[in-house]
DNA sequence: CCAAATATTTGAAACGATTCACTACCGAAG
DNA sequence: CTTCGGTAGTGAATCGTTTCAAATATTTGG
């Protein structure tokens, strides 16, 4: 089959551990011998074997990243940044999709572990879940994205949803409106939970009435029937406030099929400033999200942890969501 | 650190051979001692250690994927296929985005062949490379990913591009045009090279005249640059086929922003259909691709090739590209 | 109750790299 | 001519599994 370190040191007529020597530490070897292996190595075509490698070493150079849907725009977007930042530092990435689902999540847990990754950057779907404990017991690095624990020990970067919350309420009770729908997914996804403290903070704040209509999908196909609930109720809001941005494009579909006019009738603002927000039906208003910055920084900070040791501080990072206005909003 | 399978051996007063048949072959081992093992693997935690486990095995359990831009939603519905497959056999993905160059192909090719995945599927930016073929010589398999080499051994998944092409130009003259204009990457890419001659094969039947645009960035800012260059002509054509859904986007949102009605003025037509073109500003018409059916064939197909062996035959297998009618195309 | 047949279990070799204590060699110093 | 210091290179041990021939235990038939 492919060429090993042992052939390389028989047909350069030296040892294997010179071998070695010439891929680790090519200082130490002498300039004829250090050529001719090199020669060898590539006449074989060699390429080291990684698992013996890292057997050896105890670690490799892998990381996993685990998110909820990478279908999801911001999540590719995050994908990418952590991508970019692996491979600069020469790391491979294995990308997995939790869908939410804490079964998906252990099952990659334990692939990720067998894997031996180095690191893991994890949106989990549970926080409290010990699926993280138990990858740091093996000398996993663990840094949270998108998501924070107080108080515990880990890295992590996210964005302060609370604040996004609110700001987006405050947008729109500055607009006038006062009834506001609030789409979202279930409680249990800690974004949904902070941002909707948000907005009942600000709620309170401008004396706004916030109607909550939760749906289990957080995708264009859970805005369509958010969009119907909404359409049910006794008396309409005058605008919508969406978790994300998949949401609000489905609630805009459905209501645009509706003759519903947006924004005339109906304000809608959405969440995250996906590449598409400008290019829908109605230019979406939404919250944006450093999603690539965010996946950079916490490759950075995890990789930082895998290979500072010891001396590592764990930090959370908190980057603030910013308002972006386009057509699908308007004053009342 | 954490537990060998020696550690579980010693502790559950059993040899390092019989812990390796309890996890590998349970049914040789008696059920008294297959209880206790497997308790004793739980109380310790014990993870199997994939490199010791691949390095005796030879090969891993782990696939590449390389694609040009997973944040192009055509391939985020390939990879989630993909994912699934490879998922569903126990197999874990690495992702890996080219960005179309040479280059990062190169530095992933061979970061993959040092985790020696077992196999890879690409979609490789130059066919004519020897990349694949340095893959295969290792022992890793490779399957095509939207690309295909006729005459070549090996498999692969595409979409026949040409009739895609073909399809798109016979719906526009249908329709009633015959000045179009063809939005297009670089003619290195084979699927725009496809797509291409689909186009003037068509155009020739039907007397159709074709003014190619040729941009370098196949998302929605190679789009909007190509929409600039558009209002440039001397004479404007009467409808625009893009060769993908991001460039119509791109371009949809310039005509947009200058005041053109679509589709009155100008009809506009894409390619992938992806998810976001019903919620488009005007819902555009495209020529669908089934993303994440090609990715689970795909998969399935190397997967296949892996397992099987020797007794594998190659397969190309070409999915048909099909015409969804939305409102931004019009008879003229 | 014994031999043969069958069912379990054992332990050492192997996978391919890294590591490190050790040897070989060379020139300089005593 | 020996001794020392330093540089180059060696090769066996090691990492944690799997595999497999051999050893041992158990069952069966006579």
């Amino acid at each position: 089959m492919s060429a090993s370190l042992r052939d390389v040191a028989r047909q350069a007529k030296v040892s294997v551990g010179t071998v070695s020597n010439v891929l680790n530490r090519p200082e130490v070897v002498a300039p004829a011998t250090l050529a001719r292996v090199k020669a060898t190595i590539a006449e074989l075509g060699f390429v080291p074997n990684g698992f013996a490698r890292h057997l050896r070493a105890g670690f490799s150079r892998t990381l996993g990243l685990v998110v909820p849907d990478v279908a999801n725009p911001f999540f590719t977007e995050v994908a990418r940044g952590v991508e970019d930042a692996a491979n600069k530092r020469d790391y491979a990435v294995f990308l997995c999709n939790s869908d939410e689902s804490a079964l998906k999540e252990d099952r990659y847990v334990n692939v990720l572990i067998q894997q031996q990754v180095r690191g893991v950057l994890i949106t989990p779907s549970d926080v409290k879940s010990d699926r993280l404990d138990l990858m740091r017991e093996r000398g996993i690095s663990v840094t949270l994205l998108d998501r924070e624990i107080k108080g515990k020990n880990q890295c992590s970067v996210s964005v302060d949803d609370v604040h996004g919350g609110q700001i987006a309420i405050e947008y729109l009770t500055s607009l006038g409106h006062q009834e506001i729908a609030w789409v979202c997914g279930p409680n249990s996804i800690p974004q949904v939970a902070d941002r909707a403290s948000g907005v009942v903070k600000a709620a309170k704040v401008a004396q706004a009435s916030i109607t909550t209509i939760e749906v289990s999908l957080m995708n264009s196909t859970g805005g369509e029937e958010a969009a119907k609930r909404f359409l049910e109720l006794a008396k309409l809001p005058t605008a919508i406030f969406c978790a994300n941005d998949l949401l609000a494009l489905g609630v805009m579909r459905t209501l645009l099929a509706h003759k519903i006019r947006i924004p005339d009738q109906i304000s809608l603002l959405g969440y995250d400033d996906i590449n598409f927000a400008p290019s829908a039906a109605v230019p979406l208003s939404s919250i944006a999200q450093p999603a690539y910055q965010m996946g950079v920084t916490a490759a950075d900070l995890l990789l930082s942890e895998c290979e500072d040791g010891d001396d590592h501080r764990h930090q959370q990072i908190k980057f603030q969501p910013q308002l972006v206005e386009r057509a699908s909003t308007r004053k009342r």
